[in-house]
DNA sequence: ATAATAAGTTAGATTGATCTAATAAAATTA
DNA sequence: TAATTTTATTAGATCAATCTAACTTATTAT
C-alpha cells in the first residue's frame, strides 16, 4: 500500500526538476529502523535489520536493493548500510508523526503511556500534513516527548537538547551525560574510572534529603553514590 | 495488509467456538461500499463495485468469492450480491470509526469539513477500540454527523432517526425528508411535481422573517420557496 | 592458515490485489 | 425470436512483500 511522499529531486539536461516519489508503509517501516538502528549506533546490517523487522534476511536483502535505487539509503554488496540525507529526512518526518501522535494520544486522548505505541505505530503512516500540524499546534510545538525524545520539526530539524546539572534532575528518571562543568583532571579521571563518557544514562535512584547526594546506576549496570558536587558538575539531559 | 478483526461463529460438533478472523484494508473498503450500495437501494453489481470503488471488474469477481467464503456476503453467479448479517456489522463498524473520525476532526482539531473525509478514509483502518471510543466519549456519544448521517453505536447499532418538521430546521442545514405530516391527494402530488420522494435532501438557503417561508434546495439541484404550511407538512431528519 | 561459523546473496515459490484479453451469460432492442 | 449490447466470468500476467533452500563471502576460532 502507498502511503507516503517523498519529495524527489532529478536532474536532467543540468535543469533540477522536483517530483513526489510514494513511498510505501513498508518502505516507511523500513526507513524508521534504519534511523533507529543508527541512531543507536549499531551497524546497519541485513541482519539487524531482519531481527529488528522480524522478517528475513533475503526479504531485507531485496527491499535494501529497492531503497538504494530510491535514493534512500546508500548500500553495495557485503558492505555495511547507510542512510543517505534523502532517506535520514524520511525517516524524521515519520518519527515527527509517531512521536506527535503519541503525545496527542497520552495528553489529549488521556490513553495511557503503554497502550499508545501500538496505536502511533499506525497513526504515524497518515498522509496529511494538516492533521499532524493541527496536533502539533494544540499540543504547543513540543520538542520532547514524555521519554525525553526530541520529536523533528515540520522540516525536519531536531530539537537542540538543553543540558542542566544533574543536582536538578529528578528521581527515577534516567539522562544521558552532555557535557561536565569542571574540566579539573582529577575530576574526569574519577568519571573515567567509572566508565562515564558521554552518553552514558545515569538514572536517579535515591535523593539524601540532608546532603543533596544521589543514589544512581549507571549505563543500567553499576549502582553508586555521587556527592552534591559531583552531581552539580555533571551536566545532563 | 492486515487491519481489522471480525467476531466469527464456527460449529464444530454441535460445539460454537468463537475466533477472531483477519479482515484485509481491501476487504474492509469492499464491505464499506457494498453498504453504501444498499443503503442507496442500488443493485450491489460487480460493476457498481467496480465504479465505485475505480477497479476492473474481474478483480471485483475474485475479491467477491473471496467475501463470501468469508460469509460477508451471499453469492451466486450472475446473481445479485447480498450483505449477510455478518457483512453488515462489520461494515457498520467501520463506517462507525469513520464518522466519528470525521467529527472528531472537525470538532477537536478544528478541520474544515472538506478535508475531513480523506483522512478519516485513512483513520478508520486503525485498529484500536480504544482509541475511538475515546473519542466517542470526548464527543458526548454522538448520534448524528454534521450531514445527519447516523453514527452507529460501539454495538453497530444505528440511532433512531427523530424526525420534525422541516419548519424547525435551521439554516444552511441540509436535511433528508422521512414523512409527511398531511397526506391530501394535492400536497403528494405537489411533492412529487418537485421530484421529491422519501430521503431526497432539503437544503435550507433562507428562512424570511416575516412569513417563516424557506429558500431551499432540493436534491441539491432545484431551487425553490417553500410557504410555512409547506415547511411544517415535511416531516425531515 | 585453515576450518568452522556467521552473515549476505541468489533463485525460485507464494500470497494478495490488481490488470488485460478472451469468453460466456443475461438483458435489451429491433 | 434473433441480434446486439451489457454484464459477469475465466484464464493468465504482473507487482509488492514475503518465504525457504541452496550457495557465497566474510569473520572468527583453533
Amino acid at each position: 500500500m502507498l502511503t507516503g511522499l517523498s519529495l524527489f529531486e532529478m536532474r536532467v539536461n543540468n535543469r533540477i526538476f522536483y517530483l513526489y516519489q510514494m513511498v510505501s508503509l513498508t518502505e516507511e517501516n523500513y526507513l524508521k529502523t534504519l534511523y533507529r538502528l543508527a541512531g543507536e549506533n549499531q551497524e546497519i546490517s541485513v541482519k539487524n535489520i531482519a531481527e529488528s523487522l522480524n522478517i528475513k534476511m533475503p526479504t531485507v536483502n531485496s527491499m535494501v536493493k529497492k531503497l538504494a535505487e530510491k535514493k534512500f539509503i546508500r548500500y553495495e554488496k557485503y558492505k555495511a548500510i547507510e542512510l543517505t540525507e534523502k532517506g535520514r529526512k524520511q525517516a524524521l518526518y515519520i518519527l515527527r508523526k509517531h512521536r506527535l501522535t503519541e503525545l496527542f494520544l497520552s495528553e489529549v486522548l488521556s490513553l495511557g503511556w503503554e497502550e499508545v505505541h501500538d496505536i502511533a505505530e499506525q497513526i504515524e503512516h497518515i498522509q496529511s500534513d494538516r492533521f499532524f500540524d493541527r496536533i502539533d499546534e494544540m499540543l504547543g510545538h513540543p520538542q520532547f516527548d514524555p521519554h525525553g525524545e526530541p520529536i523533528p520539526d515540520a522540516n525536519g530539524k531536531l530539537p537542540v537538547y538543553k543540558s542542566f546539572p544533574l543536582s536538578d534532575g529528578r528521581i527515577n528518571k534516567v539522562y544521558k551525560l552532555a557535557g561536565v562543568a569542571n574540566h579539573d583532571g582529577s575530576f574526569l579521571q574519577f568519571l573515567d574510572s567509572l566508565g562515564l563518557t558521554l552518553g552514558a544514562t545515569i538514572e536517579i535512584k535515591e535523593i539524601q534529603e540532608f546532603d543533596k547526594s544521589m543514589s544512581v546506576k549507571l549505563n543500567n549496570k553499576t549502582k553508586t553514590i555521587f556527592s552534591f558536587t559531583v552531581c552539580r558538575n555533571l551536566l545532563v539531559m
